[in-house]
Parts: C-alpha cells; sequence; structure tokens
DNA sequence: TTCCTTTACGCAATCGGTTGTTTTTAATTT
DNA sequence: AAATTAAAAACAACCGATTGCGTAAAGGAA
C-alpha cells in the first residue's frame, strides 16, 4: 500500500518468475494453471498490494463492466430510488454505474449518450428528457450490441427494452377508486404533448373510468399544466374551486400537486376528503408524512431500476439484435389512505 | 453510425494516408499540426462516426476524467442534491461521476474503495459509512496521489481534504433561535457515537447556547436515537411531552425528526410553535410543505457537491502531496418559518 | 524405450489512443 | 544554389491485462 505506481501483473510475474498470462489467469482459477501457482500467484498478488486495472482490462475485451444511467435529475424521489435500485443490482454483478443528468435537455442528453458510448459502458440505462423527440442518438448503442433500456420516460416507436408500469391501467384505477368512494365530479390534471405519452396514458385511463362508470367528462375538470410543481398545482386547484360547479374529486398524476391540491382545499375550508376526495401518484415519501396522508398510485421506482439493471446484465454478451425487445410492465397498486377515503 | 465495429484513429490515419500520432494530435488541436490538417481530420472524423475510445486514453495516460462517489445512500434529499452538485460541476469540465452506495456498511464501503482505484477513478469523494472506524481503506488514493475529498461526515484525523458545514454554531444559532422566540426549556434529540462528531458537533452548539443564556441543561430534555426515522422521532416526543416538565421547544438535527415532533405535538393538542417551537436541520423538500412549515438550517448539499468536485478537478494532477489538505466551511443559515414563529 | 496424452506454463499479439523522438518537407536566409 | 531553420508528419514505444497458440515436462500406454 505504499507504493506509488501501482502494481500490476507484471511486478507480480517478475517476482516469481512466471510468465504474466499465468499471473492473469491464476489470479482468474483458470483450469490450465495448477492449484499450487493459484495459491502462490494470489497470496503474492495479495501482499504486494495488487489490484487490477479495469481500464487494461476494459480495452482488451472491449467490455467495462459499466453501467450507463442516463435520467432527467436525480433528485426527484422517484428517480433517486431507481438509481439505487440499479445500483445495487448492478453492484451484486460487480458492475459500476455512471450516472449523467440531462436535466430534461435534449442537447446535453445527446452529449451525454456520446459521452457514454466514449466510455465504452457496457450497457445503458434511460429515462428520456422531456425536450427529447428524436431517439437516433441511441443508435449507437443499438447499432454496436450495447443493451439499451428505457425506463417510465419511454420513446415510441423503437426497438429497445423497456421497463414501464400500464399508465392506463394505473390511471384507470386511481379514478376508479375515487368513484367507489362516492365523488361524482372527478377533476384531473395532465400535461402537455411534450412530456410524452406518460400522462396522455393516465388520462386516457381517467376519461375510460368516468365514462365506463357513467360520470360525466367536462372539461373545465381538465386542467394542463406546463410544470410539475407545487406552485403549478395550486394554482390549477384554485381554479377548480372557482368554477359554478366545483370537482368533488381530483386524480393528481403525482404526489407533490395530489399534496398542493390538499393543501389549497383546506386553505378554502373545503374538508378532504369529505368535500373533495384526492389520490396523487408515485407514493413518493411526502404522501405518507403530510396530513392528510395521501392515497397514491404506488409506482415501483426501485423494482423498476432491479428490472432495468437485469436486462441489461441479462442482455451483455447475447448478440440477438434482430429480435424484439420485451417490455416489462412492472405493477402498480391503489393506497388508500386518509385523503380519498369516506368511509 | 451503421458501423458495427468502432471507428478508431487507425480508420481515420488509414483513409487520410496519415500516422494515427498526427489524427491524435489533430483531433486535440496540437500546435504542430497544420490547420489544414486538423480541419481535414475532424472531418473526416465526424463523417466515420468516429468516437474516442476513453478507456484507450486512460490507459496511457494513467488517467480517466472521472470521479467516484461513495456514499450510505442516495434517497436521502440531502445526498441526492450532493450528487447532483457534483454531477453538473464535474460534466462542466468533462469528468464522468461513477456513483456507490455504501448503504453505511464498513465492509461495503471497503469494497467499493478497492473498485474506484481499480476503475482508476481521477478523485473521490465520499461521505462516510455510520459503521465506518478505521479509514486505511482510503490510503491507497492517498498513496497514489488521487485527490480524496470527504463531505458532510468526515474522519477525524486524516489529513485529507474536507467540505462541511460548521456543525456548532449551526446548533448555537439553531438553539439561540429558539431562545430569541421565548423558549426556555429547549429539548434536542442527537445520535450516539457512532453516527460521527457531526451530531455531536450539534449538540455541543446547543448546549452551549443554552449555557451562554442561562437557560437550564436538563438531561431528560436530551434524547439519544438509534436512528434518525421519523418512528425514532414520534417515540422520543411521546416520551418528551409526558415529563412532568415538558420542554417548550425542540432543536431536531433533522427535518425528518421536526415533522414527527410537529405532528406528534398536533395529535396530543399542543400548539406549535406557541406552546412547543420547533427547529429542524437540512431543509429537505418536505420541511417547506408540510403544515406548519418547519423553521430550519440549511444544509447546502448542492453548493457541497460543486465544491467537492471542485477540489477534485483542481487538485488531479498537482503533485503536493506533503501539504496540508484544507477544509472547507460553507454556510449555513437560519430559515424562520412558522413552526417557531413566535411573532 | 518410444510414442502419445495431459498438464502447466510461456510467447507474443492485441485493444486504441498518446507522446517523446526522429525524419521528411517546406520555408527562409546567405 | 547551398545552408540553416522551422514546420509538419511519421516512427515506435507505451499503458496493463487478455488470450490463441505453441511448447516443454510429466505421466501413461504400448
Amino acid at each position: 500500500m505504499e507504493e506509488h505506481r501501482p502494481v500490476t501483473i507484471y511486478d507480480i510475474a517478475e517476482r516469481l518468475n512466471l510468465a504474466t498470462s499465468t499471473i492473469s489467469r491464476a489470479l482468474k482459477d483458470h483450469h490450465s494453471i495448477s492449484d499450487k501457482t493459484i495459491k502462490k500467484v494470489k497470496k503474492t498478488a495479495e501482499e504486494m498490494g495488487f489490484v487490477p486495472n479495469t481500464l487494461a482490462a476494459g480495452l482488451r475485451g472491449n467490455k467495462t463492466k459499466t453501467i450507463g444511467v442516463l435520467i432527467p435529475t436525480i433528485t426527484q424521489p422517484f428517480l433517486s430510488s431507481l438509481i439505487s435500485g440499479i445500483e445495487v443490482t448492478a453492484r451484486k454483478s460487480d458492475y459500476s454505474v455512471i450516472i449523467m443528468q440531462s436535466h430534461d435537455s435534449y442537447e446535453d442528453e445527446v452529449n451525454m449518450t456520446k459521452s457514454l458510448y466514449s466510455s465504452r459502458v457496457s450497457g445503458v440505462i434511460c429515462s428520456l428528457a422531456m425536450e427529447t423527440k428524436d431517439t437516433s442518438h441511441f443508435q449507437q448503442f443499438s447499432n454496436n450490441n450495447i443493451p439499451l433500456v428505457f425506463v417510465d420516460r419511454v420513446p415510441k416507436g423503437y426497438n429497445t427494452f423497456r421497463v414501464v408500469i400500464d399508465n392506463y391501467t394505473a390511471g384507470y384505477k386511481a379514478t376508479k377508486h375515487l368513484i367507489d368512494q362516492g365523488c361524482k365530479r372527478i377533476a384531473h390534471l395532465t400535461a402537455g404533448a411534450e412530456f410524452g405519452n406518460l400522462y396522455k396514458e393516465r388520462k386516457r385511463g381517467y376519461l375510460d373510468a368516468l365514462t365506463d362508470h357513467g360520470l360525466p367528462v367536462k372539461e373545465e375538470w381538465i386542467i394542463n399544466l406546463k410544470a410539475m410543481t407545487y406552485d403549478a398545482g395550486v394554482k390549477a386547484c384554485q381554479k377548480l374551486f372557482g368554477l359554478k360547479v366545483p370537482p368533488d374529486g381530483l386524480f393528481a398524476p403525482g404526489d407533490i400537486l395530489a399534496v398542493s391540491a390538499v393543501q389549497t382545499a383546506k386553505k378554502r375550508g373545503i374538508k378532504v376528503p369529505q368535500d373533495f376526495a384526492v389520490i396523487g401518484f408515485n407514493n413518493d415519501p411526502i404522501s405518507e408524512i403530510i396530513e392528510p396522508n395521501i392515497s397514491t398510485i404506488t409506482h415501483p421506482a426501485d423494482k423498476m431500476g432491479k428490472a432495468a439493471a437485469n436486462i441489461v446484465i441479462d442482455t451483455i454478451g447475447s448478440r440477438k439484435e434482430e429480435e424484439a425487445k420485451e417490455i416489462t410492465f412492472l405493477n402498480t397498486e391503489v393506497l388508500i389512505r386518509e385523503s380519498s377515503k369516506r368511509a
């Protein structure tokens, strides 16, 4: 541990009067090396403080045991849990994880794919930037047999692995739950096309649930947000509460919006859930802590990360480029809490 | 983009009838290459879809433009913001970031330092695992001139860079604020020695603030927690409220604890802040959303990440191993919100 | 003893840029 | 035109681990 130049297999070879190839093989328990030699080599390597240079191995073998993760930002509970799931799973198979944040910028995303490719990651897990319409910058991975998995915010019309939830069904279930609680005038917050089809699907589930149960769909109860933020939620809810016929329930496709709705209602003296039932989405930590607790749809970030990482790891090295890549759907559940429970 | 074997500088050299050294230099605007050649090379590289192999460059130069980040977990707001700050700063200088989670396990931390060293990271940023007492596994970085910066949870008696806040002063300021609001019986939650000196320092600030202002220090108002969780906070507060002489204020060294205190108080019909003023720590997102809003001490995660990354980047390559490494203190502020404001 | 297998290990090329040194070419000076 | 110098590009070693192929030694069969 005192050396100022890393110990290499050459150093070990010299010390033991063996060839580097023997050292290399011995360290990996190659069958053509005798047990005696293997033991001796490992012992010496340990003594000398040898640490393999993964760069050299990576260069030679053209594989790096590294997974690149490219996401909009890591400071969202959903995404940090996703990364956590990826990291834990990757590490079990001795993979490292490189993180990059696109901050929802298309340009950054493009540059980062280059950077990831440049560092010869073994696989890539990505949740698309909001700005991204064209996904041709991901072709370099497909073309070079590097597994590519999209999570949550996935592209359309591009044959790659995808790990997602069924947003349509989730939206349907959330709305159905409100209906079951007796809500008749259910509002919904959604987002424009630039957010991809994620929110669109949730909205479709919402609409179908309403019509399936004979409830009215009123345009004024459906508000398009430009950003899924607390403030945007407050503004939207104020608009809702100011309507001549205000809604008595809300399906918010994000917990932070649900929180804003609950708090805005409380400030107006509207009772939650009696006068206004709310269900959110994601099961962010805050939904459990806020009062009243917020009913929500689970969004299994950790599991999704784990699934994505496993797909990458299992796919590395297999040369089935032309095959159709499967889509993995993870289950969501309705978590009924105080904000919607009209017992 | 259609090639199934990456384009190398050899391919470019062959196409242009130049030596690979010329290509390599041209791509980096080396002065000994004519402008005409540089232009030609860059154009051809672009056309052929050349992407440099950072492994090869890293192997040769023994540097990788990669920063290793080793932290307990990324799913804490403070730590994910820290990483975010690191990532953004690193990227500006064209560095990549490798993330590893020790999950507060000493053994994992040791293995991960090996892994980071093995991949020849250019620098390391670390927040220590709770279990870690001995830090000799970090010597491999110091010995090999790899910049090492500890953040927030730093070791004692080890000459490395450190980026921290002044926990003593922060604890003092927080307590002082409660005193200014008229609190006379101020409680405190803290943690055992296994958490390092972070909480100890905050407690020291708390104690000094009390004695400086002639307020009593009562052991029963100081509760040692085994985990800094919501549930642990609830339990501790119930104990506090059950005392013959219950406290009228609380300095919680974490927002999640402050939240638990506020909610436990409310459930008991204790008015916050009138009967019980609370100040937390960290300025986690939740402190702003919960009702009442929670006063807190800012913990500039993003800035700390930025500072740490800058130290790493600035130090890479400079061979001043024997010099004393500076400690960077970042400022904290008291954010006065509803939970402590007795206007 | 000779021939044939195994077993155990060495040789040398390879991965793809980087860089110190040398050679070639072009430009400038006398 | 010859000599001097600067500019441009080539040569070749290098980083450290991996691996196909070759070979020597040891053991067994004929």
